[in-house]
DNA sequence: TTATCGTGGATAATTTTTATCTGCAATATG
DNA sequence: CATATTGCAGATAAAAATTATCCACGATAA
């Protein structure tokens, strides 16, 4: 069981853009630049987080990305679900119907206990993740967080974000 | 988020084991077959339980694997663990720490809260596998099953077990 | 008009997963 | 004791998923 790397890009993404002000945007070369990933592949993701509706993205000059609604209202959840997919992690191979003897298959309509389990604990993992939101993790670094880490992001922040002509104000 | 093949066939191996009689055993050729499996693959996952000390060996002729202990004793975690390896699926590069401006490490003593958050869920996830029995999923399966499946299952142990000589009785 | 930015597709490099094969050690059986 | 059967470890390869790069395109602010 497995991550991917996409997965702890996207958050940080979202949460740095939890802290732009107002309607103002960030570019995602900016994003890649202040966690060193390649710009051309972080914009990938960033794409996912838009296809979710989790992320706007603006285009033309002074355009970049920001939030869709309200820190508040997007959860890990949310983010991972969008880069990772929405399928479960555990995928019931039905490998029992696979032996050498066949049976028919009316002899398979009850899904199998094994895969119900693993779905059960999958359910108990999302369900975790969906009652961590976005502003609470920035919440919680913003309180205990180190002051220069802090400052260091404020600044990036500050430098980065284009506020925009007019655009939706809709942090709903 | 992926769980390998692996996962399913060792759980349906280890069920299977959880019916053969006493100390007898089955070898991995039998339950490669039970199953539509590669032997040579899925070898290696029994070597990961066997490793994991949820299944026991026994070399020769009459040889095969059977369950290291009650299958009581044996959970779900147990066995996702034996094959996914216990690292949390979420590993914190730290991409903080990458952007331009560097900082001193000793600004990132404190765990991320990201971090914390996704191996939190992860706990929930694993806590959740770690309550379902190895024995009440067999005993689901024997309660609820397909009176046809669990008949050519049955006889299936029937054909392959193979009863030991003298072996360790342990069944803790 | 121009430079900046996001989008989508094609492509490639890398890593992980899945699968196979071979030689070796252990051990019931006769 | 010889033989056949089984598990084990390691090398290797095939297949798939992940990660990464590049380029042509449309949108838009200045």
């Amino acid at each position: 069981m497995k991550l991917g790397e996409g997965v702890e890009a996207a958050i940080h993404c979202a949460a740095t853009l939890a802290s732009v002000e107002g309607n103002s945007t960030m570019p995602g070369a900016a994003l890649a630049e202040s966690f060193g990933l390649s710009p051309s592949y972080l914009l990938k993701h960033l794409n996912m987080l838009t296809a979710a509706r989790i992320l706007e993205s603006v285009p033309g000059p002074a355009g970049g990305y920001r939030l869709a609604r309200a820190a508040e209202r997007i959860t890990l959840l949310d983010i991972v679900l969008a880069i990772e997919g929405r399928e479960p992690a555990f995928r019931c191979g039905e490998i029992r119907r696979n032996g050498p003897v066949k049976i028919d298959a009316s002899a398979y309509v009850k899904p199998c206990g094994i895969n119900a389990a693993m779905l059960r604990a999958e359910r108990a993992y999302r369900a975790a993740l969906a009652e961590v939101k976005l502003s609470e993790i920035v919440a919680e670094y913003a309180a205990e967080g180190d002051p220069r880490s802090r400052a260091a992001s404020c600044a990036f922040v500050e430098r980065h974000q284009r506020r925009q002509k007019s655009g939706s104000t809709d942090q709903t």
